[in-house]
DNA sequence: GGCCAGGACACCA
DNA sequence: TGGTGTCATGGC
């Protein structure tokens, strides 16, 4: 399987660095700002989970403590427009509950564990992943639908494997390097929002001209 | 008006 | 264990 590594050549190739995550919305720390960024983009597009963190901004609701003090359905309306905002208000709260367990944010991210987060309701492994990687700096794969729906295309998978098993695929493959997770993932983000989602042998397709395998795609 | 977006969980067979 | 329904807003 080094078309994963051969894979990642392509596309930084094409698209260049993609630098993730952005936090320039003044929540704080910076690394705080990931984590609630991770929980309001389950399901939604970065558009949107924007307008949320900035009402957060706005109401000065910048740290974990904040958003304890804060009542639940003050919370509510200021993360309205990521949709989902009970879910969502109530997921942050149990997630800061975890950060401020562990004393400050910075411990958090040092000491917590996979299994830990996944036990928070509402944090499940895609975003888990998220926060250890970009936020933690920890070499853990991020798959999502995209990673799916790419790589399905590529025929490197049939669309039926479990997360795990994904995510196990490509920490196999590649070094254990958390720039490089990084990368991949909103690499492959970038490509996915270039793929035709209804039609899987889409002449348009992106990868068309510049195929990592040296044949069409489908 | 329908479809979709950087998911997770409850419920059921 | 796998399939289905639910949660919700905003852009196109």
């Amino acid at each position: 399987m080094a078309e994963l590594a051969e894979t990642y050549q392509k596309l930084y190739s094409r698209y260049g660095p993609q630098s993730w995550w952005p936090t320039s919305y003044g929540l704080r720390p910076w690394q705080w700002e990931v984590c609630v960024g991770a929980v309001l983009t389950q399901n939604t597009g970065w558009r949107n989970v924007e307008r949320a963190l900035a009402n957060l901004a706005g109401a000065r609701c910048l740290t974990a403590v904040d958003v304890l003090k804060i009542p639940a359905s003050g919370l509510q309306a200021l993360v309205r427009p990521a949709g989902y905002f009970r879910q969502k208000a109530q997921r942050l709260k149990s997630l800061a509950e975890l950060v401020l367990a562990f004393g400050s944010v910075g411990s958090f991210l040092r000491h917590v564990t996979r299994e830990r987060l996944l036990a928070v309701h509402g944090i499940g492994p895609e975003t888990a992943d998220c926060i250890l990687l970009y936020a933690a700096g920890r070499p853990e794969f991020v798959v999502d639908a995209y990673t799916r729906r790419a790589f399905s295309r590529l025929g490197l998978l049939t669309g039926n494997e479990s997360y795990g098993q994904i995510r196990q695929m490509f920490e196999a493959e590649l070094p254990r390097d958390a720039r490089l997770f990084n990368e991949y993932h909103a690499l492959i983000v970038r490509l996915g929002k270039e793929l035709c989602r209804k039609l899987p042998n889409c002449i348009g397709c992106p990868l068309r001209n510049s195929c990592m395998y040296g044949r069409e795609v489908g």
